[in-house]
DNA sequence: CGCGTTTGACCGGCGC
DNA sequence: GCGCCGGTCAAACGCG
């Protein structure tokens, strides 16, 4: 097995803070701001620049801590460095940053944040609450296993230091290599509630190593966290390689960009200093494919207003400064692995 | 002791 | 109907 693995997240929850994200449309929107609500079905050209996202936003939202700036240094792909010496195949893309790759192809990456609007929490329903009830009625838990088609998700593009800003408490819980893509993709689901059905997954994009994937799936039940749990985000790590460098034979990656990568695929806030300034049309991709493709697409300024009072008051209570040393500290050496290890049968 | 990560196995949707 | 593959479970392990 490999024991490198790259844990993406081990620390997905962790800091915060202070990694801010701007962009700019809106004034601030942040990573997930970008996020996109997928279905399976290929996505229309949709990708309305602006939309309004409920449950799933909340998700979101950790996202978008804060209050300035930006730290989403997404480059769009075709800006990527080709990758031409070990060109991965193009097949290797997957759907659904074929999907985002359209979208951006057609409209610069403006941070938009849509979401889908109340529709989609009938749709959660089938999956999270479903099972909530009939394990409340003492019914055999069923594994909620409602195929992509049927699962509402929200996805964004986000680069490393945003990958670190939620607040929300993340375990993962499994980790598989995905077909056709170099890196594993990583599963957590919430920890800050125990019935709390939100989801997510996060798994590097093939085309840009700075860019990781992250699927929201399911809402979260319980209020959101003010603050993190110290533990939370504390990935130990039981001395991981230096080199995680995930084995993708055919990774697309530079070595700077490895080098970034084994740094921690979530690199914390410190991209604050660092990146930060994206206009924020750069930010992030993101976009919102919903299910219903028609409807949501508003509101993206009331979103922002709520969010930012989220956000502010998360930032409040989380210390930029205080919350960006310690992630540092942990991050630097705290990434376990990368490499598409196992996180099960490999798909078996 | 509690919580989180790791990892192999299992389940079940989906495509052929 | 079969096989592939993604998603989840759960035991084992480690750390604070």
């Amino acid at each position: 097995m490999s024991s490198e693995d790259w844990d993406l997240f081990a620390v997905v929850r962790s800091c915060s803070s202070s990694v801010s994200t701007t962009n700019s449309c809106a004034g601030h929107e942040d990573d997930i701001g970008n996020c996109k609500q997928q279905q399976d079905p290929p996505p229309p050209p949709l990708f309305q620049a602006s939309s309004s996202c409920n449950e799933l936003q909340d998700s979101c939202k950790p996202f978008l801590p804060v209050t300035t700036t930006t730290t989403t240094t997404w480059s769009p792909p075709p800006l990527l460095p080709p990758p031409k010496a070990s060109s991965p195949s193009p097949n290797i893309l997957l759907k659904q940053e074929q999907v985002l790759l359209e979208s951006q192809d057609q409209k610069p990456p403006l941070s938009v944040r849509v979401f889908p609007p109340s529709t989609s929490s009938s749709v959660f329903v089938f999956r999270g609450q479903r099972d909530q009830l009939l394990q409340q009625q003492s019914q055999p838990p069923l594994r909620s296993r409602k195929r992509k088609n049927q699962q509402k998700r929200t996805i964004c593009h986000v680069t490393q230091e945003n990958l670190s800003s939620d607040l929300w408490a993340w375990r993962k819980y499994g980790q598989k290599p995905i077909k056709g893509s170099p890196y594993p993709r990583n599963y957590y689901r919430c920890s800050s509630s125990k019935g709390c059905l939100a989801r997510k997954q996060v798994e590097r994009s093939n085309l840009d190593p700075n860019i990781f994937i992250v699927t929201y799936t399911g809402e979260h039940t319980h209020p959101r966290p003010t603050h993190r749990n110290s533990l939370a985000g504390s990935t130990r790590n039981k001395s991981q390689p230096v080199n995680p460098v995930p084995k993708p034979d055919t990774s697309p990656l530079s070595d700077t960009v490895k080098e970034e990568i084994h740094l921690s695929p979530t690199t914390p806030l410190k991209g604050n200093d660092d990146v930060q300034e994206t206009n924020g049309d750069e930010d992030m991709v993101g976009q919102e494919v919903n299910m219903e493709e028609e409807e949501e697409e508003e509101e993206v300024e009331e979103d922002d207003e709520e969010e930012e009072d989220d956000d502010d008051v998360d930032d409040l209570l989380i210390p930029n400064l205080a919350v960006r040393d310690r992630d540092d500290l942990f991050f630097a050496g705290s990434f376990p692995s990368w490499s598409a290890g196992s996180a099960g049968d490999g798909g078996g």
